[in-house]
DNA sequence: ACTAGTGTAAACATAC
DNA sequence: GGTATGTTTACACTAG
């Protein structure tokens, strides 16, 4: 029952949720908060708006940018809209990312829409897009942020001059290295905000452009550094190279941020009415997790400062430790440094898996960057990200192929998220373990709804264990421990993952000395799923065009697997054949690839045109593993060759789903 | 329009 | 009686 009231804080409005439709039934979870937030949100703001000018704080800030980033994409909406009602309005650049927004939805005020709404209006590649602008934004208001804070330190300092009161170098330095902590807690904000957006549903996990902007600063933050260690330089210069740093970083990230693609700056500063967007709700952010008392380096009732970990009760308390034991001192700005170090060497070896990725897709005639025919510039950067990154493949993977799509699913939209998202990504086929096994510490971490369909976490759940049982509780646990999004509405998804436990034919409730456990029926969850894929043309075709990218991409993926699967053991992606049998679990949400039963020996008769060999595989690696249930053999994990061996063709029939369950 | 798969909610039964 | 576990039904949504 805690669990209940957790979960309520999310789905505030439970009732009516699938009456209303599917807007209001979505967005109301999310967006308990957010409706109060737009309300109060004409409020409050004006406070904000208070320019910077140095009186604006990095919070401030961010919230504000935050804002704008809603606003951008309301704006977009808007336009949208407008395009709709009145043909003669559209200009070209609207119909280059021409989004097909539902005539009901778009006639919506833009306003209104909750993020969650937002996303399910536009597709992952527009929201990207959206975002990307933002970012560029952000970047620069961030560049104006301190270019203020420069100018001010520096009129301050001649003032001290004039004055003819030279100012002590340790004041001098105190204030650099205060200004240097801002830029640190800017940076912490920054991500926070990104992590928001992402929760939000707004955007989902793109590491390289999430790491994008950040990346600039971090890096660029040591010669801030420098700058300020560097004995005998006068401080001011250093503050000078502070200015230019940042430029130049601003600069460059602005670059990165904002592709070609877009069209020009966007006038979405200020709203329709010409009212600036500051003025707008505050945050609808503030609805979910960053509640204003939040503070990124507190959570779970602990300091998050590295190697602190001191409790507080609360936030107050929090901030009250954070005041007095990590003041700006030397201590906390070596740790600083440290931190920095960690996240640079993070940087690096995330953009030499890019570069390898890339070099792989390259090798394997896949072209991330290559622009789809479909979703114009905005999917492009989503391709584009998604080399990168360790990905979001279910995300991508749904979106250049039908542009009026819902949202993203993979950004999964946290809260009531429709059943589709999950499903799509089932379709194409991007199979659980390896994406799981790749986006492990995301999933764990952001509080992202999985593109996976309950069914399929369950089997996977159960799968992962050595002896293919859980108990229902344990499959509880599983979920909440590999998916922070599970750690919240327990009531709904614990009753989800009942009901699809009794349901699906798959699952088998097996009566054990300790009590009852769930074990999957391999064929029958094969079963489940249509071959759909399998014979259709359609979707060959996709693939092979290339003009979805995505479901390349999960086939990639899915060749891929085994390589990235911890468990797993692979021999080589090259053959395809081989790596079906040896992923074990890997399969499983491919869509279905395929026909289990007939697995009559696959081996030979590659029916299936090239694209599909993953998919192939997939099923055959189930049945393998099916068959081989109950072996006490380690399941997915251990390599063990046996399971992996010759089998890929054999039998799984015979075996009867009876027997586990015995 | 129909169907299948899925997600969510809820009522109910049963066992501890 | 409360809770956890299962089962079942209903409804909504999406995609084929």
């Amino acid at each position: 029952m805690m669990v209940e009231s957790a979960s309520e804080t999310i789905r505030s409005a439970p009732s009516g949720q699938n009456g209303v439709g599917s807007l209001s039934g979505q967005a109301d979870g999310s967006s308990g908060g957010a409706t109060g937030t737009t309300a109060s949100g004409t409020g409050r703001e004006v406070t904000t708006g208070a320019d910077s000018n140095g009186e604006m704080s990095p919070a401030e800030l961010l919230h504000f940018q935050q804002q704008q980033a809603l606003q951008v994409a309301r704006q977009f909406l808007l336009q949208q809209a407008s395009g709709l009602s009145s043909p003669g309005n559209n200009d070209s650049k609207q119909s280059a990312s021409a989004v097909q927004v539902p005539v009901s939805v778009a006639m919506m005020s833009p306003q209104m829409l909750t993020p969650q709404q937002m996303q399910q209006i536009l597709s992952p590649p527009q929201l990207q897009a959206l975002l990307q602008q933002q970012q560029a934004l952000m970047l620069q208001q961030l560049q104006e942020y301190y270019k203020k804070q420069q100018e001010q330190l520096h009129l301050q300092l001649l003032t001290q001059q004039q004055a003819g009161k030279p100012q002590p170098k340790e004041a001098l330095g105190n204030k650099q290295l205060a200004f240097q902590q801002q830029l640190l807690q800017m940076q912490q904000l920054q991500q926070q905000h990104l992590l928001n957006l992402q929760r939000q549903g707004l955007v989902s996990l793109q590491p390289n452009q999430a790491s994008g902007p950040l990346q600039t600063l971090p890096q660029d933050l040591p010669q801030l550094w420098k700058g300020e260690g560097a004995p005998g330089q006068p401080a001011e210069d250093s503050v000078k190279q502070e200015g230019l740093d940042l430029t130049g970083t601003a600069a460059t990230a602005t670059s990165f941020a904002a592709p070609p693609k877009v069209s020009p700056p966007l006038s979405h500063h200020t709203l329709p009415n010409g009212q600036p967007t500051v003025l707008t709700s505050r945050r609808d952010s503030s609805s979910h997790e960053e509640t204003p008392g939040s503070h990124p380096l507190y959570g779970h009732g602990e300091c998050k400062w590295p190697g602190c970990e001191t409790l507080c009760e609360d936030l107050g308390q929090f901030i009250k430790h954070l005041n007095t034991e990590h003041a700006l001192d030397d201590r906390s700005t070596a740790q600083c440094r440290v931190q920095m170090q960690v996240v640079q060497q993070l940087e690096i070896q995330l953009a030499k898996e890019s570069e390898r990725l890339q070099a792989m897709m390259a090798h394997l005639h896949m072209r991330p960057s290559e622009p789809k025919p479909f979703s114009q510039p905005v999917t492009v950067s989503a391709a584009d990200s998604f080399p990168d990154g360790l990905v979001h493949p279910p995300t991508s993977a749904a979106a250049p192929v039908t542009p009026l799509r819902p949202p993203g699913l993979g950004s999964a939209s946290l809260h009531g998220g429709g059943p589709a998202r999950r499903r799509s990504s089932d379709k194409f086929c991007s199979p659980i373990s390896s994406e799981l096994a790749q986006n492990h510490e995301f999933y764990k971490n952001a509080d992202v709804r999985p593109p996976f369909t309950y069914a399929s976490l369950i089997r996977q759940a159960i799968l992962e264990t050595p002896d293919r049982q859980l108990t229902l509780n344990e499959i509880y646990n599983w979920f909440t421990r590999m998916f922070a999004y599970f750690r919240r509405n327990t009531a709904t998804w614990k009753n989800a993952v009942r009901h699809n436990l009794s349901l699906h034919k798959c699952f088998v409730r097996v009566e054990n000395v300790k009590g009852a456990v769930w074990t999957v029926d391999e064929r029958e969850y094969q079963k489940r799923r249509p071959p759909k894929m399998t014979g259709s043309p359609t979707l060959v075709k996709n693939m092979i065009s290339g003009l979805s990218y995505g479901a390349l991409n999960a086939s990639y993926q899915a060749a891929l697997a085994e390589s990235s699967f911890p468990l797993l053991n692979s021999p080589g992606m090259l053959n395809p054949g081989s790596a079906s049998s040896l992923l074990p679990l890997s399969h499983d949400d491919v869509g279905a690839p395929v026909e289990p039963l007939p697995s009559n020996g696959s081996s030979s008769p590659p029916r299936l045109s090239p694209p599909q060999y993953s998919h192939q595989v997939q099923v055959k690696e189930e049945p393998a593993e099916a068959e081989e249930d109950r072996q006490p053999g380690p399941p997915l994990g251990a390599p063990n060759p046996s399971a992996s061996g010759p089998p890929e063709d054999r039998d799984l029939e015979e075996e009867l789903p009876g027997e586990e369950l015995s």
